[in-house]
DNA sequence: CTGAAAGCGCTAACAC
DNA sequence: GTGTTAGCGCTTTCAG
């Protein structure tokens, strides 16, 4: 099948070209004879309107960049399907852009992102910004930040809050005298440990009390059960709370490994639930991220900025909701 | 800063645009002299090449779309980093369309996949290729297709071979005379279920036997559990096969909770490595299945489609490397 | 080596 | 209601 032009259409429907293009988007008024006609033309050609020239044409292709770390793609696939199935609904196209270190830099991303004219860029960044993301300032391209809480005039933001998550988590154990609490961290997210340990020692001070249980390991996984098992050597906490997944299931291991009994001499949380915190005995209580809706709200507010309709948020918290399972006690 | 336009990189360079033009593909000939001259202009203007305009004048785009199922975008994200990261390397864009039941349907993402004019497409596709897809033949669009054997003049597949793996895991085990082999199936993936019944009807044909271990279950992951729970009460088997890296957990846990040993009373193997099958105790026996290759291999042939390479190979198949853990006596 | 001009397919005034 | 026409920003002959 060669490919069909607008112009085509119009010869073959017997009108010109600017009433095909009036069908095609409903733009004004088309006498319902001649739509017909121009409709069966559509069909019977099997036309399809080419989006680079409409773009062209429109300086505006309904189209948006995601830009998010490969980490994150494997770690939390759910937010890119929020956000494409938001984007169906809006009619967007959406370009993917994962940073793989070693295998490209942000700034060649961000290039290529202005290159093909989005109209708008979602970038899942739980670090502080890469300089060159500013550019996207300059060009004044409206951008939604996931992860982290910035705005400005043409930036907005969904974020998840752990703050308040370790917060009231923190609070409720302190409020019940139990003090020894352990938060086991790594450098992938460096916003997010930030908020972890804000909240514990927000809790801590309102108890009269300084924060100091703050674990860090390395980033990789192995190491991570591994430093864990020489740990629970030595060390013993009456709460133990994870961020990831893997980690919470790498200190269930480490520690019965030590003869610790989970939860009975110590209790662990895990601060993003999956469908693997509650695949392994005991079942881990956790707390669940909302992922699908950090992708699909982030694509919302982008057709709202886009439509340029009122945002009156610019930075929208998501709550995260406790699910106790056979990790904590009550 | 105001989008800046090639004429004004040319005036401010004191050229014509066909010579910028030049310069910016390095398609002619160019005195270096002039080049410098247009690169300061570049440089000075913040100028970015227009691809949708370079799109238009070239029919030709640099972009080729995704379509992924979304529970694959969730289950398998390492396909999509290591097709982006290929894609990065030969400077193609990707357009990404998950499928979500409910959302839209398949007809409605290849409309939007002709409208965006992409080079090329490649689709993961575990399932039979629905119909809505040959329309991509008819307009001449180059695909590759994943999870899937199929090829035509402009079709090419990558796909990986759990037919051979479950066919040597099978011989292994009847060499042994060890016969009740159990595999535990839903139908999330048709063509990779039919890979397994095959591989195990084939070894056990081979031994004069025939195979009857089929096991289904229906595709919630909840409910997997609660099947096997209750299906270990009057069933026993020699060794048990699991798909996913969450069956074979289901299947761990249902089965100490009817007092059946892993590996003792059963071995238990899963097809799909993940993280997690190692995080588990006792870890889980797996296939390494190599999903960023899948990703990554499927684009780089994209790349040599477009190129019009000669791709010797249009069935490109991906072994599974098997990695005894602690499910298995050896 | 460089410039002029046609054209990629479509939209949006502006006429009729 | 519908047609005409001037761009949108770039590539690519074809001259010079």
């Amino acid at each position: 099948m060669k490919k069909v032009t607008i112009y085509e259409v119009a010869k073959e429907a017997n009108v010109s070209l600017a009433t095909v293009s009036r069908v095609i988007n409903g733009s004004s008024i088309v006498k319902e004879e001649t739509r017909k006609r121009v409709e069966d033309a559509i069909n019977k050609l099997g036309y399809r309107p080419n989006a680079i020239a409409q773009g062209l044409a429109l300086s505006r292709t309904t189209t948006v960049g995601l830009i998010i770390p490969s980490t994150s793609v494997s770690f939390s696939g759910r937010i890119i399907n929020g956000l494409c199935d938001v984007a169906k609904i809006y009619d967007y196209s959406v370009f993917i852009h994962t940073i793989t270190e070693g295998v490209m830099n942000v700034k060649e991303i961000i290039d290529e992102v202005i290159k093909s004219r989005v109209d708008g860029v979602i970038i899942y960044a739980d670090k502080d910004l890469d300089d060159s993301v500013r550019l996207l300032e300059d060009y004044n391209i409206p951008m939604v930040v996931m992860g982290n809480k910035v705005s400005s005039d043409t930036i907005c933001s969904v974020y998840v809050d752990y703050y308040r998550a370790v917060y009231e988590l923190c609070n409720s154990y302190l409020d019940k005298g139990i003090e020894d609490i352990a938060i086991l961290q790594d450098h992938r997210n460096d916003v997010v440990s930030q908020q972890f340990r804000n909240g514990a020692i927000a809790a801590f001070k309102e108890h009269g009390l300084e924060y100091n249980g703050y674990i860090e390991v390395s980033n990789d996984n192995r190491s991570t059960y591994k430093f864990l098992k020489s740990y629970f050597k030595t060390h013993r906490h009456q709460v133990f709370i994870a961020n990831r997944d893997s980690q919470a299931m790498a200190a269930l291991n480490a520690a019965s490994g030590q003869g610790i009994i989970v939860p009975d001499d110590m209790e662990l949380i895990c601060m993003n639930e999956s469908k693997y915190t509650s695949s392994v005995r005991p079942e881990i209580s956790s707390f669940v991220v909302p992922q699908y809706d950090l992708g699909a709200i982030s694509m919302r507010l982008m057709t709202k900025m886009l439509k340029e309709e009122n945002v009156e948020e610019k930075e929208k918290c998501l709550d995260v909701l406790y699910s106790p399972k056979q990790t904590t006690k009550d």
